[in-house]
DNA sequence: TTGAAGAAAGGAATCTCATTCGGAGCAATT
DNA sequence: AATTGCTCCGAATGAGATTCCTTTCTTCAA
């Protein structure tokens, strides 16, 4: 199993700004997927030896391209079945740091600030309903708290951390302005 | 570093009924924040050896509690740096057959069915604005999606992966109609 | 075109740590 | 009190991470 975290040097000085060549992009798609591979397997898989590929990764990791390395917890399986995304409204602005309180509960997976017809987005999972209740009225104890929507999850069909792949495709559809280019 | 994976062997049969001890969150707690452990360390951590992690380890992966080990890789600095919730309204039921197939595309990251004023809760990560304008559009080839409000991440303050602990305070609001007792 | 320099890959050696094995302690059951 | 089952620990083993060194390829300059 590869070692994502403990290694610091590289032979080569840290370099920022280089694109991700086919080669790391396969090896970030593999770790993404299943960090438990051998850097010989990585290797085989990747088209390079394993020390090749320890050197990538130490790379990567030192380029910030990797984060970290995480055990996935099963929600349902560690007690905490339940899970509900919920939009909070707020009055004024940079009121955001009251609610970066909340990232000290371990219920809560997500704090985002969205644009749309909400202020802030949180993913919460938790054990039951009135777990989900009580983290509610924390919620609308804070002072700039106006408003709260949840949706809560009945089912979850994927789930995942960032991939590495990018579909072009997506990118491909042409600028309205270029219609008359056709 | 732990091998999370390839250990295939339990000692004794699987037990899937166990409740998790103190042993058991304090081993998927650190796990959770660092798969790069290694055995030795993360027993100082729990107060055990080794081989006695290395047991509950394989114990917790066999029973589910542990889903897998991967690479937290970092959204913009691997090419994604566009973030986004989409809601979708659909009609009928059952036609989130359709929508599982968007799995196919590595810019999704998660698709659940929710309660609320909406069906379907996908969250998107992509290159740009334009490649999520093209994912909205392959959403909208699908007949059976009516509307979507997509929700743009401006900051994203938290974002992790399910944790082990509980909050217990969280359920101890008192039941309303224990009012009277109260 | 040739030479030099830098970057990266592969092979082999080393060394850390995962993994296994056997035995001991402890609790529950009979 | 004895037995059974479970989980722990210590030591031994082996796999694989990590390092070192050499070679190759590319790039830039003369």
């Amino acid at each position: 199993m590869p070692n994502l975290e403990k290694t610091e040097t590289v032979r080569d000085k840290a370099q920022e700004a280089r694109p991700l060549d086919a080669f790391d992009r396969r090896i970030l798609g593999e770790l993404a997927q299943d960090a438990g591979l051998s850097y010989a397997e990585l290797g085989s898989r990747a088209g390079l030896s394993a020390p090749a590929v320890h050197e990538r990764v130490k790379r990567l990791r030192a380029t910030g391209r990797i984060r970290g390395t995480v055990a996935v917890l099963d929600g349902p399986a560690t007690g905490k079945p339940f899970l509900a995304f919920v939009h909070v409204d707020s009055t004024g602005w940079g009121k955001t740091q009251e609610l970066l309180a909340l990232a000290e509960l371990p219920e809560v997976e997500e704090i985002h600030s969205v644009a749309g017809d909400t202020c802030m987005l949180l993913k919460v999972r938790c054990a039951s309903s009135r777990a989900l209740e009580g983290l509610l009225a924390r919620l609308y104890a804070l002072p700039s708290v106006k408003a709260t929507r949840s949706y809560v999850v009945l089912s979850t069909f994927l789930e995942r951390t960032p991939q590495a792949e990018i579909t072009e495709a997506l990118e491909e559809k042409r600028n309205p302005l270029d219609i008359a280019t056709g």
